[in-house]
RNA sequence: GGCGGCAUGGCCAAGUGGUAAGGCAGAGGAUUGCAAAUCCUUUACCCCCAGUUCGAAUCUGGGUGCCGCCUCCA
């Protein structure tokens, strides 16, 4: 079995196969550092995340780069609005990306280029292209011709003849009165009074927005690379006019694949930032939303597909997050090790059951990433641990339980679901980015108390343990005496005071868990001592 | 106007020729004083019409509806 793809350039499915055996090459649309990461880049990072992972869980040598867009109007604009300068905006904002990267266990790019950097291979590629008769200086600016370039269009299914027409009064005047084909665009932008600029053959200015990939990509991984990713909305004008630059330059292919995914809507409306609807990730994270909920939420859907953020949607992907989240724990909590395979090292022995939903796990994955069918193989592999875990919570004692089917279940599932998927407890639960404290999205329970967890001391922890203790002791009674309403009232109070749970368990035993408490407290009637599992 | 995409159960979403994965929600049951968790069982004539085929959600044609891009945008 080999990967299928579905290429933009091409629009078919096909087998990918990387210009070097076993390497691959990448390189990934970056952000405009302008202003704080939003849902739509959540969406496309994470899809793109996936497939890395997964190229290098099946052994491939993945080059990753990522480029920053730190020169810009809106970032210009940004600036000048809070008397800052174009690189501390830019800074800021890319301090932020790479929070939120890590927050939602993106890995980060082996190597994330600026434009700012970048300047001397933009200069020389323009410089290049000009030479080439590709491209034309009008005024100190610098425009690609299109009408020079055969092939202009083939991405996005252009023609320019019967284009010519609609695309005209779409830009300003000035600009258009200085260009030979209304989509010509702009290498090199002339500098206006007071604006920061650099220094060019063509004078000061800066560069235009395309060239600059076109640059990084050639000076990081060269002429033609693997695997070229971004979201759909950049298939026109910015890829188009990223392959006319690169190839009119290299007279080669600049890209065998292209992937986009699908854009992002919110609610049922296009999410843009034109239209002023969009939810930055933070303040989705903020809202309660773990970084892995939105995971598996952007990964139910198909990467190529619209998605829509709706509450409701979120709400579910929480609760099917809690299910992997517990099976994922379940391991941990028996002490069991993980293994350290991937499908590089060869299948692990397997049995039968476990073999087959490997293997569809990598058909669906194979099969243009589909996260969608691969999570279902992923939720019937944590069934069993699941339950695993519900007898763990309930209380019933299974540290003996070092049955080898369920251990290997578990070490195939965590493979696949963190290293594969990204889906991981130590993502949720430890990887702190800003407003991502809780792994689970109901420990944003009333009254706050979960905080206090991580801050309290010793003294102040065991206070907290004996009051708990002395409430089950209580509750416990109650029971006996069939007082169930100040039963009930206690478990309450725990709940309001201390965000703790109880779980009660067959010999009247109860357990309290969570909220305030560092370690479980248990109350058994029978024996009146306490216990700490 | 040009290019492209999508229509599958209450919601989300796989499936691209052999009688419908998975998640959420719901129902019934086991367990429970009640909860929680867990386990078992259970819920679809795949937008419409016509065609191809032994057989279609899946291919072809037509229709209807929705959406994206064509302007900065992941």
């Amino acid at each position: 079995m080999t990967l299928r793809l579905t290429n933009t350039l091409t629009r078919t499915k096909g087998s990918f196969v990387p210009l070097q055996e076993g390497k691959v090459s990448i390189y990934c649309c970056g952000v405009t550092v302008y202003d704080l990461c939003h849902l739509g880049h959540a969406r496309s990072y994470i899809a793109w995340d996936v497939l890395r992972r997964y190229l290098i869980w099946r052994g491939y040598q993945v080059t990753f780069v990522q480029n920053y867009t730190d020169i810009d109007d809106k970032i210009l604009a940004r600036a000048a609005a809070e008397g800052s300068t174009m690189a501390a905006v830019s800074e800021r904002n890319i301090a932020a990306f790479v929070a939120d990267m890590a927050c939602l266990n993106i890995l980060p790019a082996d190597r994330m280029p600026r434009a700012t950097g970048s300047l001397e291979a933009i200069r020389a590629l323009i410089g290049e292209l000009e030479a080439r008769g590709a491209a034309y200086s009008a005024d100190g600016d610098v425009y690609f011709a299109v009408l020079k370039h055969a092939g202009y269009g083939k991405l996005s299914g252009r023609d320019l003849a019967e284009q010519q027409e609609n695309a005209a009064g779409r830009v300003s005047d000035q600009e258009e009165a200085r260009k030979r084909h209304p989509f010509d665009f702009a290498l090199w932008k002339a500098a206006k009074p007071g604006e920061p600029s650099f220094a060019s053959p063509w004078g000061p200015g800066r560069p235009g927005w395309h060239i600059e990939c076109s640059a990084m990509v050639r000076e990081e991984l060269g002429d033609t690379i693997d695997i070229h990713l971004g979201g759909a909305d950049l298939i026109f004008p910015h890829h188009e006019n990223e392959i006319a630059q690169s190839e009119a330059a290299t007279g080669q292919p600049l890209a065998r694949y292209w992937l986009h995914n699908g854009m992002v809507n919110v609610e049922g409306e296009k999410m843009s930032k034109s239209l002023g609807n969009f939810t930055t990730i933070r303040a989705l994270l903020d809202s309660g939303i773990s970084p892995m909920t939105l995971r598996l939420f952007v990964l139910q859907a198909h990467y190529r597909k619209p998605l829509d953020f709706t509450a409701d949607g979120l709400q579910a992907a929480a609760a099917g997050w809690e299910r992997l989240r517990a099976a994922l724990e379940v391991g941990e909590r028996l002490g069991w090790v993980r293994a350290s395979a991937s499908a590089a090292d060869g299948p692990a022995p397997l049995s039968a059951e476990l073999a087959v939903q490997r293997s569809r796990f990598i058909a669906a994955m194979d099969d243009d990433l589909n996260t969608s069918a691969a999570l279902a193989e992923l939720f019937d592999l944590a069934r069993p641990l699941r339950g695993l875990a519900g007898r763990l919570r309930s209380g019933e004692n299974i540290e003996g339980s070092q049955d080898a089917e369920l251990q290997q279940r578990w070490q195939l599932f965590v493979e696949l679901s963190e290293q594969v998927l990204g889906l991981s407890l130590g993502a949720a639960a430890g990887l702190k980015g800003p407003g991502a404290e809780s792994g689970t999205d109901r420990g944003a329970a009333p009254g706050g108390a979960a905080a206090t967890s991580e801050s309290g001391d010793e003294a102040q922890q065991q206070q907290i343990a004996a009051t708990v203790y002395e409430l089950l002791r209580r509750r416990s009674q109650a029971k006996a005496d069939k007082n169930y309403d100040l039963a009930d009232d206690i478990r309450q109070q725990l709940i309001g005071n201390f965000n703790v749970e109880l779980y009660d368990k067959p010999g009247g035993i109860t357990i309290a868990n969570g909220g305030s408490l560092q370690a479980a407290v248990s109350f058994d009637p029978s024996r009146h001592s306490e216990a700490t599992p």
